[in-house]
DNA sequence: GGATTATGAGATAACGATAATGTTTGTCCT
DNA sequence: AGGACAAACATTATCGTTATCTCATAATCC
């Protein structure tokens, strides 16, 4: 009966003790590595551990450490390549540094999103990064006043006074928009999504700018097309491309014949392919097209998608590194806000 | 100095007893509904928990119940839809039965693998779901031995005796193969990666099958395009379809013209695709094209492309659901073995 | 060779919650 | 009125580690 049993519990540091005949307090200090053990003994306890399969108690060591070396990361959903390329730079760093990665969805809405944020702290975690589903949200304080690190990624929340780290929307559109302006480009649009989001909002001006720095007057009737805000969450990206399709036939349809068009996501590029295909529009002899994201079927589009390599990796890489360093203590107390500029990625669909 | 440090420190059960006058039990009991409290008293107890911000120290918790409330994945990488979309599933389910997931990516290295496995060890994880890296690995085994619940999908290892949820490939190549072929095809190329995969050797068994049962013979040198095996972990998915593109390229160069190509990953039939139209072979006239995967980008294809959904979600979801009950002890000791049949998506690639 | 340090290890006490018993008080019944 | 019994709370133990303090013994010094 005993017997039986005995598989199933993992051995404590009690139970080593009594099998080398020490107490649990020196195991503890030979298998960290602390000093107060001598070289023979430390090597025999550890031959003993190894040999019974020890594996130290988390839940214990949490509790006296006061870390579980886990780190969060809120994201609305990987199935979006740009959170899941981030999610999975975080774990890579996160697991160099000895740290694992607690995932929390929040599918874009504000109510998950509070439903994650407080998983989060009932879990006890180290740090946080994450990127918030709206602005001006009080979600993120208890996060802050339970003294728990985050940094922010995507989306700013400047009154939160947190880190934050993205890829700079403004320099991005800009270095689209002035890609096809630069290859004689004289009536841009702009298709994008129709939502209250810094980023957007971002983008917007960046684009106007950029028109305007070439002598162009942005009209926002002409320049502008808007995808209505989804209403419901909808896990496939593929909608995106549904959604673009049925705005930008819809502009074609009325006449609008634009020279060049600037998107906000690859996705709307796929779906303004297919319009303008069906209008027999050459891409790019009669309307160049720029991307957004540098998604991995853009190569393979006919024609190759220009577009805009975003820097996620690097935004990943620079908010682990300083949540890390925030949990360790060696973080400067200074707000920082970092902007990475992406890359243009130049195809055929903006080569004349 | 002690005024500014009260702030930092969450507030413990303890304290809490101390300013309502009672004992820390009392207020455990109280705040976890818990008899043997009385109405008013609990009443007062949680408006002082509410007042005082008590949130419950998570590793005390954990460390008395043993359960962290928390199940891990293992996955290669969540870049890939299949995965992203599992990991996404597992997530939703997991919050609502009250867990979080923990993730740990392998890379496809079993290397990595093993890591991740000890690192799943040691964070004291209620349960594991996991995509193995490779068969017959022996890595799995710390897992068992720490009695720690086991649910496969993707990739089987019968001789771990644990559950097992997947996609059914067999039969899935049968249906992307009896869908050309009763379209018509009469010559079909399956286009593969030549890993030592069970899945792989499914889909290849199943096709030969599926031309078999149609009278066709199967000769590996003449219906099998195999995509080499990439040498080092990439990241990307996309170089799946440059490997594919180069593949094809290669076999249409040779002269071979088969009137169907059939695929292991839609990313393949987006290879395929450049390939054949460098050649202006016409999609689906000179040949059809079936895909596998369903990928958001499928249906911006130009044609469509025909593929085949898995059921990703319908596979997380009963993993999941079968490891909750393992962790809540409400599993029968059977081993579950269930391959969910996947569905046709018959788009423009297919159709004559 | 005696006082002084290192050194290795034990004893004890956290960490913050929950579980298993105790103890008090009050209520009900006959 | 006296005993049974339940409600409401307190006591104490426990989970498995790590941290601090103490103490014995061996090594080192002049």
């Amino acid at each position: 009966m005993a017997e039986t049993s005995r598989g199933r519990r993992q051995p404590t540091l009690q139970d080593l003790a009594k099998v080398v005949g020490l107490t649990a307090n020196t195991i503890s200090r030979a298998l960290n590595d602390r000093p107060g053990v001598s070289a023979t003994t430390r090597a025999l306890i550890k031959a003993e551990a190894e040999r019974l399969g020890y594996v130290p108690n988390v839940h214990a060591r949490s509790l006296v450490l006061g870390s579980r070396k886990t780190i969060g990361v809120i994201v609305s959903n990987i199935s979006n390549p740009f959170f899941s390329d981030l999610v999975s730079e975080v774990e890579l760093q996160a697991q160099h540094a000895g740290y694992t990665v607690l995932l929390l969805l929040s599918y874009e809405s504000a109510e998950r999103e509070r439903d994650a944020i407080d998983r989060a702290l009932r879990s006890g975690l180290d740090g946080l990064i994450a990127a918030p589903v709206q602005e001006r949200s009080t979600a993120w304080t208890p996060v802050i006043k339970a003294g728990i690190p985050l940094v922010l990624v995507s989306r700013e929340l400047p009154e939160l006074g947190v880190d934050f780290y993205s890829t700079d929307n403004d320099a991005g559109i800009q270095l689209t928009t002035d890609a096809v302006l630069a290859r004689g480009a004289k009536d841009v649009v702009l298709l994008d999504e129709d939502m209250p989001f810094s980023t957007i909002r971002l983008r917007t001006e960046g684009f106007r700018h950029s028109l305007e720095r070439h002598g162009l007057t942005f009209d926002p009737r002409h320049n502008l097309a808007l995808i209505p805000p989804a209403r419901s969450f909808r896990v496939s990206q593929s909608w995106h491309a549904d959604d673009a399709y049925r705005v930008a036939a819809d502009l074609l349809d009325r006449g609008r014949r634009p020279d060049a068009f600037v998107v906000g996501d690859d996705y709307y590029a796929l779906g303004l392919y297919r319009a303008l295909r069906e209008r027999n529009i050459r891409i790019p002899d009669d309307v160049m097209v720029m991307g957004w994201g540098n998604l991995p079927f853009t190569r393979f589009m006919e024609p190759p998608l220009s577009t805009l390599l975003l820097p996620f990796e690097e935004v990943a890489h620079r908010a682990t590194r300083r949540l890390l360093d925030h949990i360790q203590g060696t973080a400067d107390n200074q707000i920082v806000t970092e902007r990475i500029v992406p890359q243009l990625a130049i195809r055929a669909s903006t080569t004349r």
